[in-house]
DNA sequence: TTGTATGCGTTATCAA
DNA sequence: TTGATAACGCATACAA
C-alpha cells in the first residue's frame, strides 16, 4: 500500500531554523526518515535508549534535534493509558495559606518527576466542577483538592470514576477517598486557652460563613474552651463574616469596634490570618490599640502575620507539610492496587506574638 | 476480521455504580454497543447534537450516564491536534502579586470557555525549562509565562516551534514575541519624586538581586529622579538584596536601620511591597517610626500593603488587567494566522498612604 | 540490534 | 439520519 509522506525535511533545508512554524510538527516518523532509520528504532533511541547501538542513537539525536523534534504527549499517553501529571484543584489561590500548601505538594510531586498543575476554583462550585471535569478528561494520574465543600457529589464522581483523590484540609467521616487535614477543633480550642490564660473574660470570634467547614470548626473548638472556663464567667461573641478576606476582617472590625467599650470584647480569634490582619488594621485606622485594648489571634500563621506591623498571633498549621503528605498519599493510591484510604490529621500549635502579648 | 470486544457493560449489571474501578473506562465503542447504535452516531451525539434524531440522541445519553463515559482528551486532541488550555507559568506563586495576574488570566480564559493550568517555577530556571517543555509536549494552545530572564535560550525554543508565547510583565527590545509589561522605570521615578516632594534628600533604594530587570529598572527610574533633583543635593543610598520576600526586606531593614542616624536615610523606596513590609516590620521591632524616622514606599500594591498596620505608600500596577491583556493577546495570536506580535506597556501610578504621610 | 505491524479513543469523511 | 472506516502520533510485541 502506497504511503504518501508528507514529509517535512524535504522542504525545509535551512538547518539553523529548525522548521516553519506553518507546516506539521516533526513526528517520529519524520525523524526516523531523516535518521535513516526505522520509526520503532527512534521510538527505541526515546524509550530505551540502552537498545540501540551508539552510533545509530547519534544520529538519531542528531536529526531530532535539527528537525526540533517533540514529543507527543497526547499520543503518548493514549497509548499508555496513564499519565504522569497531578493537579491540586486550590480553593483560593490569592490566599498565601494554599500557596504554600501548593509548595508542598510540588515538593513531592518533583521528587517523583511529576509534573503539578495548579487550578484555581475561586470558591467557586461550577469552577471547581469544571476543572474537576477536565481534570478527568485529561486522564491525569490524580487530583488534590480542597473543595469548597467535600460533600458535593462531584466529588463522589470523581472518586467513582477510579481517578485517585485527595482531599487536602477537609476532611469527611466517610471514607471514601484520602484526606489530609488539621486538627481545627484543636486550633480554635488552643487559640481561645490562650486567650483565657492571659485573663480574657469576653471574647470575639470572627469568621465566616458559618457553612465553611473550617469556620465551624475552630468555633466548636473556641466554644468548647470557653465552656471549659465558665466558672470564670466568660463568654464568647460571635461576628459572622461573608468570607475571610482582609476586607471582610476590615469589616467585621468596623463592627466590633463600634460597640461600646464597656460591652466590646477585650480579645478577638479570627478564623483566619487575613481576616486577623484586615481586623488589625482596622483597629489601627480607629486607634484602638493592639494588644492594650484589644488582643488579636489568628489562625494559619502565614508569613503575613508574622510580618505585620504588631506581630500577630496565630494557631500554626503545617501548610508544607500538608501539602507533601497530601501528595505522598496520592502517589500511593495511584501506584498501589490494594490502598487503603487514610485520614491523616495533623495538630496545630500555637504560636504567640505581640498582638496577644500580656499589658504590662 | 473477528473483532474481539472486551465489552464494559457485560459484567458491571449494577446500574448504582457505572463502573468497576478495576476495569477499562468505557469508550465511544461501549456506549455504542449499550446504546444499540454505531460508533459514528455517538460521535455526533456529542459533536454534532442537531444532527441525530432526539430519540436516539435520548437513548445514546442514558447509555453514556449509565455507563459512567467520560471522553478521553488525549484522544481528542491527538485527533484534532489542538487543545484548548493555556498555562501560565508563574515566577513565584507565593507572591500575591502574581496570584492577582494569574486572576486576570483566568477571567480572560474563562470568557474564551479555556481551561487555564497555573504552573510555578518558584523562580528556579530548571522547572522554568522543565514546565515550559511539558507543555509543548502537551500541545497546549498557548504559553503565558513570566520568565527569570526573558533572555534565556529555551524561550524562543518555545516560540520556534510555534507555540504562542506572551511574556508578561517582562519584555525584551527584540519582537520574537508578544509581551505586556509595566513601565518600571517611571515607577521607580514616581516613587522617588513623591518622597523628593515631601523633602526628603538621603533616600535608600532597596531590592534585588540587580539582576532582576524590574528591580533595575525601577532602580534606573529611582536614580534618574534623583539626578533631575540633584540641584536639590538628593542622594540615593543602594541596599541590594538577595530576593524580594518579606525575609530579605527585613533583613535588609536591619541593615539599614544599623547606620548611624546622621547618615541614615529618611526615606526608603522598596523594589516591591513584600520588602517593603519587612522592611516595615523591622522598623516597629526596632522602635523606628514610620513615616516619622524612616517613609517607606513599596511597590505592586498588593492588598497587604494596604492592610498593613501603617499603610504603605505603593506604586500600582493593574496586576489584573496586566493578566487579562496577556491572555486576550495569547488568543488572538492562537487564532489570527497573521497576528503581529506587540508590546504592550502599561503605566503605574502611585497610591500614597501613611508610610509616607508627611510628618505634621 | 533493527524493522514491521497493530491498536490506543476520537473525529471526520463518505457511502448507505 | 446513520454506519463503516481511515487517520492522528506513539509505543510495544514480535519478526527479521
Amino acid at each position: 500500500m502506497a504511503q504518501r509522506f508528507t514529509g517535512v525535511g524535504g522542504t525545509c533545508e535551512d538547518p539553523g531554523m529548525p522548521q516553519a512554524p506553518q507546516m506539521r510538527a516533526p513526528g517520529v516518523k519524520d525523524v526516523a526518515a531523516a535518521a535513516g532509520v526505522s520509526l520503532g528504532t527512534v521510538s527505541n533511541v526515546l524509550n530505551r535508549p540502552d537498545r540501540v547501538s551508539a552510533p545509530t542513537r547519534a544520529r538519531v539525536e542528531q536529526a531530532m534535534l535539527d528537525l526540533g523534534f517533540v514529543r507527543n504527549e497526547s499520543a503518548r499517553q493514549l497509548r499508555a493509558g496513564r499519565s504522569s501529571t497531578v493537579a491540586y484543584v486550590m480553593l483560593d489561590a490569592t490566599n498565601p495559606f494554599f500557596t504554600d500548601v501548593a509548595q508542598g505538594v510540588e515538593d513531592a510531586a518533583d521528587e517523583a518527576d511529576l509534573s503539578l498543575f495548579l487550578c484555581n476554583s475561586d470558591n467557586r462550585i461550577a469552577r471547581e466542577r469544571s476543572y474537576l471535569d477536565r481534570l478527568l478528561q485529561q486522564r491525569v494520574m490524580g487530583v488534590l483538592v480542597t473543595p469548597i465543600d467535600p460533600h458535593e457529589p462531584h466529588l463522589d464522581h470523581v472518586v467513582a470514576q477510579g481517578m485517585p483523590v485527595v482531599v487536602v484540609d477537609r476532611r469527611r467521616d466517610v471514607a471514601t477517598h484520602c484526606s489530609v487535614s488539621v486538627d481545627d477543633v484543636f486550633g480554635g480550642r488552643l487559640a481561645v486557652e490562650h486567650l483565657l490564660d492571659l485573663g480574657h473574660e469576653c471574647i470575639a470570634f470572627i469568621g465566616g460563613p458559618a457553612s465553611v467547614g473550617q469556620v465551624a470548626d475552630r468555633l466548636s473548638g473556641a466554644r468548647a474552651a470557653v465552656a471549659d472556663a465558665t466558672g470564670g464567667g466568660a463568654e464568647l461573641v460571635v461576628v459572622e463574616t461573608q468570607g475571610m478576606t482582609v476586607a471582610e476582617g476590615r469589616n467585621a472590625g468596623e463592627r466590633l469596634l463600634g460597640m461600646a467599650r464597656k460591652h466590646r470584647p477585650t480579645a478577638a480569634f479570627c478564623a483566619n490570618d487575613l481576616v486577623a490582619l484586615g481586623l488589625l488594621q482596622q483597629c489601627v485606622a480607629l486607634g484602638v490599640r493592639v494588644p492594650e485594648e484589644l488582643a488579636i489571634v489568628g489562625y494559619d500563621d502565614i508569613e503575613f502575620a508574622a510580618a505585620a506591623a504588631v506581630p500577630l498571633t496565630s494557631v500554626r498549621q503545617p501548610r508544607r507539610e500538608l501539602g507533601r503528605r497530601a501528595a505522598a498519599l496520592l502517589l500511593e493510591e495511584a501506584s498501589d492496587p490494594d490502598h487503603q484510604h487514610q485520614q491523616v490529621v495533623f495538630t496545630p500549635e500555637l504560636v504567640a506574638r505581640q498582638s496577644t502579648r500580656r499589658p504590662g
